[in-house]
DNA sequence: CATGAATGATAGTATTACTATCTTTCAGTA
DNA sequence: TACTGAAAGATAGTAATACTATCATTCATG
């Protein structure tokens, strides 16, 4: 099988990891160090204790674990960007194709094997743990500047486009697209730790199918005609 | 004119804050500094300084800054809840009370002279600004368990109440609730900073109107029969 | 006047988030 | 074979953070 790399934005880092083998340790053990500390007990250090590396090595691929975070984010949404390319070619109904990018967004994330690198289950627990710590801080605008958002923001375009196509008439495709990534993610997160906030619930059965009926409905309630 | 309290859950304090001058003053200067630096440059020193008291004492009040940051946000939904209560009283008219609820997450915060001692318009800065913060942590379930999220959630099963009454074969009123919490902070965010994510735009008039009405057609849309 | 609660003052600790410098390793090339 | 340069390792150091502990002072109340 052809082993695929994602292009990031250079902004992300100061020596991009794909190229090294300490690199791509220091992305692929990292995802698994984050998800298992969580962002804010998450250090370089204790990653390159990790990987049998030093702080300072860490240093030289990114500027600061912020940055790695955005980095991981960029990565994610850069990967479903494609895995959306991939599955709505050759689909001629803009209906079925928006469907296609919904299910995507919400459903439960499995190792890709075209990316051997990455462990995609953990990345999403990442994602849904941490989702807007990317870009809630004080330096959202130059990050913004410089580009790092990209990958969520085309995406968030591709899909807006979609739905303009199924109603041009809609008014606010690009709001109700970033509301919905945010709810597919979130939704998870209530389920698993403040049920009171959703009717997602184990007990219904797979969380993710749930949730991927709950965003379908509040796409599509909106934008019928 | 009266001068009111909100009844803050104990487990969010060591000492209660509004007991004393000091405490009022940590809240109060704690919103302004938070406000300024952004929470993860905020220090319970730079608080002090600010306070002309010490880090020592302020942490009488609250065990950590996480905790002052929960408080923040349980004062903020707490108010709201007061006036959604407020203002709906002797409406009859479910769909109209829904309206006046919706209105009162979405708009612009003023000050609210019943509360003199709370800058409101910054803490909703603050609460644009690091929404998900308070529970996207490790410790949710803990935090949880103590009931520090108790105000977010009796709102949201307020406004879901209102929408089960409006239809109640709607199958998400808790999940649209929470989605449309979250919406009506994140697209001020994403307006200010990442415009592209939002069709929300300074250009078209007030921001929290145009939020108001993407919000209302948002719920509308999905739970008309 | 005595007491105790609240606060202030000061100090100390482990950790974090870096930066700097120097050495070693090692692959490619002259 | 020796030489060079890039990458990584090793080590040290710094300012700030997130606390904890202790002791002194203030001040209202009984």
């Amino acid at each position: 099988m052809a082993t695929l790399q994602l292009l990031i934005n250079r902004n992300l880092f100061v020596k991009d990891p794909q190229d090294t083998e300490l690199g791509r340790k220091i992305v692929q053990q990292g995802i698994l160090v984050i998800d298992n500390l969580g962002f804010e007990k998450f250090t370089f250090k204790k990653l390159a204790k990790e990987i049998d590396s030093t702080e300072a090595s860490i240093y030289r691929y990114f500027e600061n674990k912020h940055k790695l975070l955005i980095y991981l984010h960029a990565w994610y949404w850069n990967w479903l960007e494609y895995r959306i390319d991939y599955q709505t070619q050759n689909i001629e109904d803009p209906i079925r194709e928006l469907e296609i990018a919904l299910k995507i967004i919400a459903e439960k994330k499995k190792r890709d094997p075209f990316f051997p690198q990455i462990d995609e289950e953990a990345l999403y627990r990442i994602i849904v743990d941490e989702y807007d710590k990317g870009y809630l801080t004080k330096q959202v605008d130059e990050d913004n500047r410089e580009g790092l958002f990209k990958g969520m923001k085309s995406l968030c375009n591709k899909v807006a486009a979609m739905i303009s196509t199924v109603n041009k008439e809609y008014p606010y495709p690009h709001s109700l697209v970033s509301t919905v990534f945010h709810a597919a993610h979130q939704q998870l997160f209530y389920a698993q730790h403040l049920p009171s906030l959703t009717e997602v619930n184990d007990s219904k059965g797979d969380l993710n199918l749930q949730i991927e009926k709950f965003i379908k409905s509040l796409v599509f309630n909106n934008i019928k005609q």
